[in-house]
DNA sequence: TGACAATGGTTCTAATGCGAACTAAATTGG
DNA sequence: CCAATTTAGTTCGCATTAGAACCATTGTCA
């Protein structure tokens, strides 16, 4: 038979959906003068006093060998710094530079505007309906691992 | 106001989905000795007579320089090989290798099950539900690119 | 308390990933 | 028919990616 696998199309349709988000939002993101994953760090990172590595890498979806790379070079340009932790000696607290709240409030407002600009003619019920789908979705992959 | 961009939730759906699904295919494909984009190759070009490497990396959506690189490792492997394009000489015709073809014929119905076995319980409408929403989804991404 | 397991980060290797520059070959326009 | 443009692939630089090995610190528990 020529479709024995009726789930391929949804797999294709994932794929391409999240191709088509990385080009559109990391073409607006380099243009800054950023990686993607470097604005995932600077907007995280924005207005808080700063978190431990690892609650950094949880948010950002960042595993944390590539972490340390990306805050090595964040740091280097002097847009993030890494402070000790009160009583942890394990951990490390990354937090935002005067300069990189400067990037901040600069390049996030930016790009949510880059980003709002696709969604505009959407309303409610289609993020409603997007995200439904996108969680049970989601789930069909973690039932499997857990 | 907390939540002034409502497209975020959204977005992070759409990059936990593919995520999770990454994680789940690809942890399958590395067992067997391969990457995610070179089981993409193996699978593309099984049962068919070779294509060119641009069509290669329009169907597997992988970037022209990449794609360089996964072909060179797998025909060290000996599992690809490069031909010369019957009336183009700017063309280079891929395709599998009888080696290749004995890997393709292994791996990719043990990936398959792999797949389906996390799709049990879905029907044809939850099929028919995701693709439209990922394909509305992407729409709203290229229409902006357009 | 003292061996042992668990946690937080760094480092390492191999492979992508993207964009840009580059060569060769084919197509187009005048 | 030739110069200019386009197309097909390779190569390069820089950054990311996953996973595993590793060190230091902390927590557990007999």
């Amino acid at each position: 038979m020529s479709q024995p696998y009726s789930f391929l199309p949804t797999l294709q349709g994932l794929v391409q959906c999240y191709q088509a988000f990385e080009a559109y939002s990391g073409a607006d993101i380099r243009a800054m003068g950023l990686t993607p994953p470097q604005f995932d760090v600077i907007a995280t990172l924005g207005n808080t006093p700063g978190m431990t590595a690892t609650e950094l890498g949880d948010k950002t979806l960042i595993t944390k060998g590539t972490l340390t790379g990306v805050v090595d070079r964040l740091a280097e340009r002097g847009w993030v710094e890494r402070a000790a932790h009160e009583t942890d000696r394990r951990c490390q607290i990354v937090r935002l530079t005067k300069a990189g709240d400067t990037l901040f409030k600069r390049v996030f407002p930016k790009h949510m505007a880059h980003l709002a600009a696709c969604f505009g003619a959407a309303g409610a019920a289609d993020h409603a309906r997007w995200q439904k789908a996108l969680r049970e979705l989601e789930q069909v992959f973690r039932k499997e691992t857990a």
